[in-house]
RNA sequence: GCGCCUGUAGCUCAUCUGGAUAGAGCAACAGCCUUCUAAGCUGUGGGUAACAGGUUCGAAUCCUGUCAGGCGCGCCA
């Protein structure tokens, strides 16, 4: 079973550009233009003039942004507000005067109206007709609605999950999980080549305690009396070691009775297998594929221990006391020195990380490495993070990604996790009872960096009160009423007159579309899967909302086709989005 | 003691890296289905954004301190 684990090695790399990529860049490069976009260099234009003729050096940067109340226009900018800080001058003038100069250079085709409000903000509003225009380049990108190119196919390696193989995932390894999947899926969406690595780590003192754990277990199946594990600290306790354990003696009956080395490392080898084989399944049933688990085992055997540390010591990083050898991070800006090789002359996991690293960084040369490690890991991080720097890797390749604890809720009560009696809620378990869309959409749906309550009377909710549902049901409310036009016998044009959509809440549903791109380019940069969930939210809403505001069914020929179109463009919108999140999008609830 | 995360409506969370009147869902109450899926929509009530200062035109957001909860601080991973 192991020996199926594809080792990672340099070549293993995606340069390739597939089919499907070059599609998409296609379909990214015909993208005209954002609004925004159109707008931006207008927009600068008019400040550097401005600047130019108060005599100001410094040229604030202008950002645009959509006010949250629509009677403030489809964008503003507050630019005004920022050159008053400098100037010392009142807001308003200044946004007048920009507006006077921004007049001159806007196509009133494209924008109709362009006011200064409030404290110095300049509102601006569009035409009706440029929203109609743009639904028809989303619909003509479709699935590909929402890439971009700004990763220029860098390679970036997105390294999640990776529990040791010592027993089955918990419900923190699920978060991390989902978080680590769906970065790697938005960060393919923002034009990054993507490798997903599971940093299986086989080579520590745990394995050797789920070796002793196992063996003991093993024990017992002939001699009931022994008691296991009274005193002796660090075995696991779960049944699942039982399971094992039977496994073991199905291979070996009683022969591994005596208690030699040899037969420690049968069982160690033996519950490896039978953890990976476990966690594997888990990951399938969440619909997750890693690329690449990478072994711990051949940072050994690869020599590549050995190789960092002799170059630590050549850069005099490292140093002998108490029979260790100890790395030297007071040199490199941090307070305390650590352990990397124990007396005994095993190395602590602090030098496979740094090895680890070394090799992603150095030797595998990409260009990025997100980790995504669960808050207990926080304090290994900068001493890796320093470590690898020292050895001359660039430190700002490094994204960390840190999410918080998960606590599991039934009827208002905290579920106690035990880890003495191994009876824990695990992966398997949510997987099971929920199924994979309401389990990785619980874990997406907070922010990482905040604890996440994860409901359980909540989560098997087969109703309305399910968030999930709330996303799927649109989509599926959409399949349905194209199913309902087919059946009868209603053509659906492939080009619909999309600037007929005027009404209020079609305006709103376009606005919610053409505002995916955005979406997906900051989960990009924040490495934060929660805007997408929440995006299509908002999404859904809009369209329950035009379902309920608008017919399209009987409506005039071209509005229909235009609606049609529409809502066309919203499902494939939530479609593209629920992939992002490794959602299903079903055609029928 | 030190480091990191969190504190927003009764509950769970948003708030687009400092903008305009802080928003959703759930819970409560009141409405909307002979018409494309009511797993939906509409309305009402609900707030000193933990607390105290500071920075500035402007703070839930940035800084300092206090309080509360979570996670770490090993020759464990």
């Amino acid at each position: 079973m192991i020996g199926s684990i594809r080792l990672c090695s340099t070549s293993c790399t995606h340069e390739h550009l597939s089919l499907e990529r070059i599609l998409i860049r296609f379909y990214v490069t015909l993208q005209m233009y954002t609004m925004k976009s159109y707008l931006v260099p207008i927009l600068r234009n008019a400040v550097i003039a401005f600047c130019k003729t108060s005599n100001i050096e410094a040229i604030p940067e202008v950002s645009i942004e959509t006010p949250r109340n629509p009677e403030h226009g489809d964008v503003s900018t507050t630019v005004a507000m920022v050159l008053a800080k400098s100037m010392r001058k009142n807001p308003r003038d200044i946004a007048y005067e920009l507006v006077e100069m921004m007049r001159s250079m806007i196509d009133i085709d494209v924008i109709t109206d362009i006011s200064v409000a409030g404290a110095g903000f300049i509102n601006i509003r569009f035409a009706k007709h440029i929203y109609g225009e743009r639904l028809r380049e989303a619909l003509h990108a479709g699935a590909a609605w929402g890439r971009n190119t700004t990763g220029h196919e860098r390679r970036v390696n997105v390294e999640y999950v990776s529990a040791n193989p010592t027993g089955l995932l918990h419900v923190g390894h699920g978060r991390n999980a989902a978080i680590g999947d769906t970065i790697a899926n938005i960060l393919e969406w923002n034009g990054y080549a993507v490798t997903r690595e599971y940093y299986f780590n086989n080579a520590g003192s745990q394995m050797a305690n789920l070796g002793r754990s196992v063996y003991m277990r093993y024990l017992q199946l002939w001699d009931s009396s022994i008691e296991f594990g009274k005193d002796e600290p660090g075995l696991y306790h779960g049944d699942y070691v039982k399971d094992i354990a039977r496994v073991v003696a199905e291979r070996y009956a009683d022969t591994l009775k005596e208690p030699t080395e040899e037969n420690l490392r049968i069982c160690r080898k033996i519950g490896e297998e039978w953890c990976f084989e476990a966690i594997r399944k888990t990951m399938q049933a969440m619909n997750i594929r890693h690329d690449v688990y990478f072994n711990e085992d051949s940072l050994y055997t690869e020599g590549k221990i050995e190789e960092v540390i002799a170059l630590l010591r050549s850069r005099g990083l490292v140093y002998e006391k108490d029979g260790a050898l100890w790395l030297a991070l007071s040199r490199m800006g941090l307070s305390d020195d650590r352990v990397i090789v124990k007396s005994s002359g095993e190395p602590t996991y602090r030098l496979p990380d740094i090895a680890y690293h070394y090799d992603k960084l150095v030797r595998r040369k990409f260009d990025m490495v997100v980790d995504v490690f669960g808050a207990d890991h926080i304090a290994t991080i900068p001493d890796v993070i320093a470590a690898v720097e020292a050895l001359g890797a660039d430190r700002s390749k490094i994204r960390v990604v840190i999410h918080q604890f998960v606590t599991l809720m039934k009827d208002g009560e905290q579920v106690k996790m035990s880890k003495r009696t191994g009876k824990n809620y695990t992966l398997d378990d949510l997987l099971q009872e929920f199924g994979a869309d309401v389990t990785r959409f619980f874990f997406l749906m907070r922010g990482v960096s905040t604890h996440l309550e994860f409901d359980l009377n909540l989560a098997a909710e087969q109703s309305e009160k399910n968030p999930v549902f709330y996303l799927q049901y649109a989509h599926a409310r959409i399949a349905s009423i194209l199913r309902t036009a087919e059946e009868r016998g209603v053509h659906i044009q492939e080009h619909a007159e999309t600037t007929l959509l005027t009404h209020p809440t079609e305006i709103d549903l376009i606005k919610c579309i053409l505002r995916f791109p955005e979406v997906v380019e900051r989960a990009a940069e924040l490495l934060e899967p929660q805007g997408i969930a929440e995006f299509l939210r908002e999404l859904a809403a809009v369209f329950h909302k035009f379902y309920h505001d608008c017919r399209i069914l009987g409506e005039e020929e071209k509005l229909m086709q235009a609606r049609f179109g529409l809502v066309k463009a919203a499902k494939q919108v939530l479609n593209n989005g629920l992939r992002i999140l490794g959602i299903t999008a079903p055609e029928k609830m």
